[in-house]
RNA sequence: CGGGGUGUAGAUCAGUGGUAGAUCGCUGCGUUUGGGACGCAGAGGCCGCCGGUUCGAGUCUGGCCACCCCGACCA
């Protein structure tokens, strides 16, 4: 049975998360070495994603538009550290045609270079900026080990891009485009992220500064699930992005670039699942209620389901995402049982007991059992739905945020007790952010600095590693 | 690329040198349906690939390949 048999959360994380993400039909392996297949009840759920950031994109008042899969070698090399940076993860074309190519072709990695291009030859005048486009694309990473979601060879993704004319506008638009990461992960996807800052050795290759968003996973390892990144004037100058000012000189453009991918729905995935499979936050999910109507005999399937008809009328006018299994000859227990495997928020079922009484059964995926189950009147169920709705989304950020509260630690000045933690959970601790230090705490752990956390309060403490004083608090933990 | 595993039905896996198996799923018919129903019938296999030993190999053996897990690299 599909829906029999899932993997305990706690027994085997990663066989649990490989078996929820194929038996809820997220996506499967690709017979393609690291490539994955998204099917529609995974796809749903990433369009949903697309749809929450592009109003947010909107809003901030980024258009859309599109770049070339392949890039010419040329192009990756004219930033130094970029091309170092992606190097040993790029997939070449060296054929065409049947022809060996005069300048071999990258698939894009990220689409800066090809992007940079494109921005010198629309960027004239100051009046041009800010530029800022969004592009919604698949890139492709030679990656060394690939896990579903959280890294495949090819993915999915947004990738924003844009120029502005000072350091500090594109400081404020990276800043700004961090704050909607945050905002997206937090209300939508109900996944309580930590900002900060990526440490000097953490950050994108060419860039000034780099933002993520961190989420504590399941197992408590962390995933960085979108980056924002100032790339300040490195891009512009190397691919020559240059404006004329009010006094009629040329400068160069600063430019930033952000992302989130595909890899969101392996968070989702890992911060909600349980025991019984997939949790899904109800403002994302493709099904946020699903109806399922029981009868015996056809005498009560002709009460049950004209009943079924008007409720499912009733919701879907109000704009809520429903699902009727009307499917014959399952038992009613198999049908709840797997779409609590795919983490729809909200059950209904409607029997003939319910038709008589003018009621109907609701039961939540956030409290399983007896305790989150109850029969209500089938006048206003649009309004307790549409409540009980906001009320699962809430308390899945609170269980998910009471979770990682619990196992991120303060650790100042002692550094055993530090690898105590990290080596089980999160560590705050003071850190000068040098790479010798990193590279002790690596070297020593098997881990990095996620981020300095921004909004801290302003103080200062002996870094965990070197001991010498530091003016920020850094973030420990295992990663994916 | 290092360390550890696994390759047998759609899935999970048994299989002691001697006729290829179980459970679930799938198809058909009937009975069922408020927490994972049952009966009967059926379909489905180059036992990862190539060689060796043997009268005989899913089983022993050599090589190769693929995949998974733990690292290194990374979103």
């Amino acid at each position: 049975m599909s829906s029999q048999g899932i993997t305990p959360r706690g027994e085997d994380y990663s066989k649990w998360y490989t078996d929820i993400v194929q038996r809820a039909e997220l996506a499967d392996y690709a017979p393609v070495r690291g490539c994955m297949i998204i099917r529609p009840y995974g796809y749903a759920l990433w369009e949903n994603v697309q749809h929450e950031l592009d109003r947010r994109f909107k809003d901030t008042g980024h258009e859309n538009a599109y770049f070339p899969l392949f890039i010419p070698e040329s192009f990756l090399k004219k930033e130094a550290e970029h091309v170092e940076g992606f190097a040993p993860e790029l997939a070449v074309v060296t054929i065409g045609g049947g022809e060996e190519l005069a300048e071999r072709l990258i698939v894009r990695p990220t689409s800066e270079t090809i992007i940079g291009y494109s921005f010198a030859n629309w960027i004239h005048s100051y009046r041009d900026l800010p530029l800022l486009i969004n592009q919604w694309a698949n890139v492709v990473r030679w990656e060394l080990r690939t896990r579903l979601f959280l890294r495949t060879m090819e993915f999915l993704w947004q990738e924003g891009h844009t120029a502005h004319i000072s350091h500090d506008e594109a400081e404020a638009e990276t800043l700004r485009m961090h704050d909607v990461y945050a905002d997206f992960a937090i209300n939508e996807a109900a996944i309580p992220v930590i900002k900060g800052r990526k440490s000097n050795q953490e950050k994108f290759a060419g860039a000034l500064r780099s933002y993520s968003i961190e989420a504590m996973m399941g197992d408590k390892k962390a995933l960085q699930s979108g980056t924002s990144h100032n790339l300040g004037q490195n891009f512009a100058k190397a691919f020559e992005i240059k404006y004329t000012d009010l006094n009629n000189e040329l400068q160069h453009c600063w430019t930033t670039s952000w992302g989130l991918s595909t890899r969101i729905i392996g968070a989702i995935v890992m911060v909600h699942g349980d025991d019984q499979g997939l949790r899904l936050p109800p403002r994302i999910a493709p099904k946020q209620v699903v109806i399922v109507p029981i009868s015996k005999n056809d005498d009560e399937k002709a009460l049950v389901m004209p009943v079924v008809d008007v409720l499912a009328t009733e919701l879907k006018t109000a704009g809520i995402r429903i699902h009727v299994d009307i499917r014959e000859g399952m038992h009613p227990g198999r049908k709840f049982n797997e779409w609590e495997m795919r983490g729809v928020p909200i059950r209904v079922e409607v029997g003939p007991k319910d038709v008589q009484n003018n009621t109907v059964a609701i039961a939540r995926r956030d409290i399983l059992g007896k305790a989150g189950k109850q029969f209500v009147p089938r006048e206003g169920i649009v309004t307790v739905i549409n409540d009980l709705l906001v009320e699962i989304q809430a308390n899945m950020l609170k269980q998910a945020t009471e979770f990682r509260d619990a196992n991120i630690h303060e650790v100042i000045g002692d550094y055993k007790k530090f690898q105590e933690i990290v080596a089980d959970s999160w560590a705050l601790s003071w850190f000068c952010g040098t790479a010798e230090c990193e590279a002790k705490i690596k070297e020593e752990n098997q881990l990095v600095s996620r981020c300095f956390p921004l909004d801290q309060e302003p103080g200062e403490g002996p870094c965990i590693a070197c001991g010498t004083m530091a003016t920020e608090r850094a973030l420990f933990a295992k990663a994916y």
